[in-house]
RNA sequence: CGGGGUGUAGCGCAGCCUGGUAGCGCAUCUGCUUUGGGAGCAGAGGGCCGGCGGUUCGAAUCCGUCCACCCCGACCA
């Protein structure tokens, strides 16, 4: 992409309502517009990189054996009312009618709507396992909204739901989440330590948060200190494997990590050695939980079993906020010159800036790069601006692309260009050829 | 939802107390000079001073009211 034609607009200046580090930096680096309290439009930049999180997530789900599909936003409230969520909920709904004035909302989730689907066309335990998940806008009507997209009222938010005859089969599917999700933020460069989490009315210990550790988050957490700099690596076992995936699972639920709302000071005294105990704060990035019959109970969410029998399905949801992993992710990667994106999200992998546009040798070199990179497929924004040199270096490590080729008079004169890594800082000159060699491997 | 604060050019702000021709920096446009870490000089464009109502000869400025946004707390992916 050459940058003349990119919609990029960067800002020098940090807009004065933002607050948090990732919120500052979204905006300087041009990814986000406020258009409402909680409510933002994704400029090219930041959609890129959200699409990015998207298929990360997107093929993990599809690895542990899930099926994505897509629900509406806007749902019918009778369903609601049926589970006897519509008056629960409270104001965080945001409360439509149509034109036929009927009540109608914006889903700030969606079990009614899938329980729905699996009442309607389930009615077998040969049609169980239920695996579905789906990527789509919510909204919740927040009382106040901040941080961003952090905590933003509309929000991309994968849900995945599990629909089983029986206990044992819907904690199969618990763990698999489980797994999926260590592997899904390990990919983005991420800790997400899964902490133990306030389970509901159902109870049990089959509820966890992902958090990822910030001083800007939201959550007061504790956990053992062993946590973090676990490695997820090779831990991620075959998924038909039950038993494997079961013992991952334990291996990462045996030491000590609890959100506020489940911790215990005398077992976290008990349990982890003083100089093991961890205390900080985090921001959620997913949430999986089983919750059992909640939703298929009252739908009527109803399977005729082996035995002839009917029984109600065992469900539970695995919640993963894309649009606020964004910023979760600049949270955790970032310096005082701007964002240092993971390979794996970066909205492209190289910036390749021409220090001196008009200058036929600067300009011949940058546009024989420019081509080769595009040849050999790596995502490559070019600076072919009329800037200033340091303006555009400066731009460059504000938007946080993980490489930089930067090619200048003077390098070029010695046949050379710079290869710079934005997350180490290390600059080294080698020839056209040699960058291109690096880079495209 | 309680408490606090802010709305003036695209962005950051001054002016308001003490009413009298709306300003500064950055950005934008033009020209010249410059070209390896957010350049210099000269010029130009850009405003319903959040909305409505009031006081006054006269309101960005004083009063009332509404709206929007931000911060702290309580609540949440």
């Amino acid at each position: 992409m050459r940058l003349s034609r990119y919609f990029l607009p960067t800002l020098k200046d940090t807009p004065r309502e933002a607050e948090v580090v990732s919120h500052r930096l979204m905006l300087r680096a041009g990814m986000i517009q406020q258009a409402s309290a909680g409510i933002y439009s994704w400029l090219p930049l930041g959609f890129r990189v959200m699409k990015k999180i998207e298929q990360i997530v997107r093929e993990e789900q599809d690895a542990a054996g899930w099926n994505e599909m897509l629900m509406p936003t806007i749902q019918p409230a009778d369903l609601w009312r049926e589970s006897g969520r519509y008056d629960d909920y409270g104001k965080e709904m945001l409360r439509i009618t149509d034109r036929h004035d009927r009540d109608m909302l914006y889903g700030p989730t969606n079990e009614e709507l899938i329980t729905d689907i699996v009442r309607t066309h389930v009615r077998s335990y040969r049609n169980l396992p239920g695996r579905l998940y789906h990527i789509q806008w919510k909204f919740r009507d927040e009382v106040r909204p901040r941080f961003g997209v952090m905590r933003g009222r509309e929000f991309l938010m994968k849900d995945a739901y599990s629909i089983d005859l029986d206990f044992d089969t819907a904690r199969a599917a618990y763990n698999r989440q489980f797994v999926a999700y260590l592997k899904t933020f390990d990919r983005m460069g991420l800790k997400a330590i899964p902490m133990a989490a306030d389970s509901g009315p159902i109870g049990g210990d089959m509820s966890h948060e992902f958090i990822i550790l910030a001083d800007t988050g939201e959550s007061e957490v504790f956990c053992d200190r062993d946590f973090l700099d676990f490695d997820v690596g090779g831990s991620v076992p075959d998924y038909e494997d039950t038993g494997a995936v079961e013992g991952v699972v334990d291996y990462f639920t045996k030491l000590y990590a609890r959100t506020d709302e489940k911790h215990d000071e005398a077992t976290f005294e008990a349990e982890v050695p003083d100089i093991r105990r961890y205390r900080g704060r985090g921001i959620e990035v997913g949430h999986i939980f089983y919750f059992g019959t909640k939703y298929s109970e009252p739908l009527g969410a109803r399977v005729t079993g082996p035995d002839g029998k009917e029984a109600v399905v065992h469900m539970g949801s695995y919640g993963i906020g894309v649009s606020r992993l964004v910023a979760g992710i600049i949270e955790a990667s970032h310096d005082d010159a701007g964002i240092i994106w993971p390979e794996s999200v970066a909205p492209f992998k190289i910036g390749l800036v021409n220090l001196k546009v008009g200058d036929a040798d600067c300009d011949r070199v940058t546009e024989d790069l420019y081509a080769k990179f595009l040849q050999a497929g790596i995502e490559v924004l070019m600076d072919d601006s009329a800037e200033r040199p340091g303006a555009k270096l400066a731009g460059m490590d504000l938007i946080g692309l993980p490489w930089q080729v930067v090619v200048g008079p003077r390098g070029v004169a010695n046949g050379v260009v710079e290869v710079k890594n934005r997350k180490s800082g290390e600059r080294e000159e080698m020839a056209a050829e040699a960058a291109l060699a690096k880079l495209a491997a």
